[in-house]
RNA sequence: GGAGGGGUUCCCGAGCGGUCAAAGGGAGCAGACUGUAAAUCUGCCGGCUUAGCCUUCGAAGGUUCGAAUCCUUCCCCCUCCA
């Protein structure tokens, strides 16, 4: 990797399963599969390196099942790249069902309502026990707008839990063997400031990657950029950084405008469940009735099974109809154009024309009335 | 032929004198979704010149201050008996 601090930069990321190219989107498969999809058509939609999660696995199946199996890639069938996340994200989205101490994350599962503990130590275990490429140390996210003095003692108290999920990390082996990256995640809030301090305190922490967290988590975009440039700068420039679940097409192309190698949001595939699929000509609604005869398909610069296939009346019809293949189609869609839009991206970025690319993106995806069919 | 049950807004289906343009589903229409408790959730869903008005609960007539609700006749459906 190489590149100034925070600028558009394509490299290489080394992992016990291949080399992955970035900038790279995982695209999320939290239960131990990209809802929908095989991983033939994981891979086919472009996807190298995906995204699978702590507490959903450690609640079902459980982590000591999948080591018996031999890790999560010989247990879900996928020799690509694999990021778990910590189960930090859960104290957000379970906000109700959790209750956080120094100790770590008292959760009451979702599932049973049975009593769970994730400290630091133990988010590193299961991650061991899982084996993916890549575990994520727990930290504590907030969600935004919160009180400056929360956001600072949840930042803090990430940081101390990223020193102990290293400290346990050492030594904890993967049942295939094969080595396993960490990544420290850094907090801080919608603060610049704040941000930037934690990134470099992080950054002195013996940690292969860094992830930005607790972002798109109700601020405002500026203020997301900004306390994301702010860390970006501060962060090393030689090794990783991961701007966690975020985003749109157009997060994407902000992420990598400064610096940004890894992203994962789980936008394209729960979208496409709900109707939405992501176009060069802007997002549509497959469900809407301006789509009934259309024979188009759904992006015809795309080069998925979807729309080399399917019109937008067939894909409508089935979506209205509630079968599956809606779901399957939609997801193998939305994957691809993201895959595409970042392999395009790195590309721009080898060419020296990444603004450039951007912008013709944008003006594409914003102004093009191709998104909607004739009426 | 006899006995009984029923016809409600696109569909199913509550309502059984005023608080009913009429519960609840479904369908339809639109919106939301950013490290997935999500094939989920939210809104609209008779019309209009929309704090109100108009048309609507099989049809017509009646009772009543007031009827989807009560009465009469008619039309149509279903069940059982002959």
């Amino acid at each position: 990797l190489a590149g100034a601090a925070a600028t558009p930069r394509a490299g290489l990321l080394a992992t016990a399963h291949g080399v992955v190219r970035t900038p790279a989107f995982m695209p999320v498969g939290t239960s131990g599969s990209v809802k929908g999809l095989s991983p033939d058509e994981i891979r086919a939609a472009g996807t190298q390196i995906l995204l699978a999660n702590t507490y959903h696995l450690m609640l079902r199946p459980g982590s000591d099942l999948v080591r018996e199996l031999g890790g999560l890639h010989s247990f879900m069938g996928w020799d690509g790249a694999i990021l778990t996340d910590s189960g930090g994200y859960q104290v957000v989205s379970l906000k109700d069902r959790v209750g956080i101490t120094e100790e770590g994350v008292a959760f009451r599962s979702h599932l049973d309502g049975r009593a769970e503990f994730l400290s630091p130590e133990r988010a590193m275990e299961i991650q061991a026990d899982l084996g993916p490429d890549i575990a994520m140390t727990l930290d504590h996210a907030v969600p935004l707008p919160a009180p400056e003095e929360q956001v600072r003692e949840a930042a803090e108290r990430t940081l101390r839990w990223t020193e102990r999920s290293l400290a346990r990390a050492e030594g904890l082996t993967t049942p295939s063997g094969l080595p396993q990256l960490r990544f420290a995640i850094v907090q801080g809030g919608g603060d610049p400031a704040l941000r930037a301090e934690m990134a470099e305190r992080t950054s002195r922490l013996p940690s292969d990657g860094f992830a930005l967290g607790g972002l798109s988590l109700g601020e405002e975009k500026k203020e997301t950029w900004a306390a994301a440039r702010a860390a970006n700068e501060a962060l090393p420039v030689d090794r990783p950084r991961y701007l966690m679940g975020m985003g749109l097409p157009e997060d994407l192309l902000d992420g990598i405008a400064q610096g940004v190698d890894l992203f994962d949001c789980v936008l394209p595939t729960r979208n496409a469940r709900n109707g939405m699929v992501f176009t060069s000509a802007g997002p549509l609604n497959i469900r809407n009735a301006e789509h009934t005869r259309s024979p188009l398909p759904l992006d015809p610069r795309c080069a998925c099974e979807a729309c080399a296939r399917f019109t937008r009346a067939y894909l409508r019809h089935l979506h209205q109809a509630g079968e599956i293949l809606a779901h399957r189609m939609l997801t193998l869609h939305n994957v691809t154009f993201y895959q595409t839009l970042m392999a395009e991206a790195r590309e721009a970025i080898d060419r020296g024309a990444f603004d450039a690319f951007g912008q013709q993106f944008r003006r594409r995806y914003r102004d093009d009335p191709g998104a909607r069919s004739p009426r």
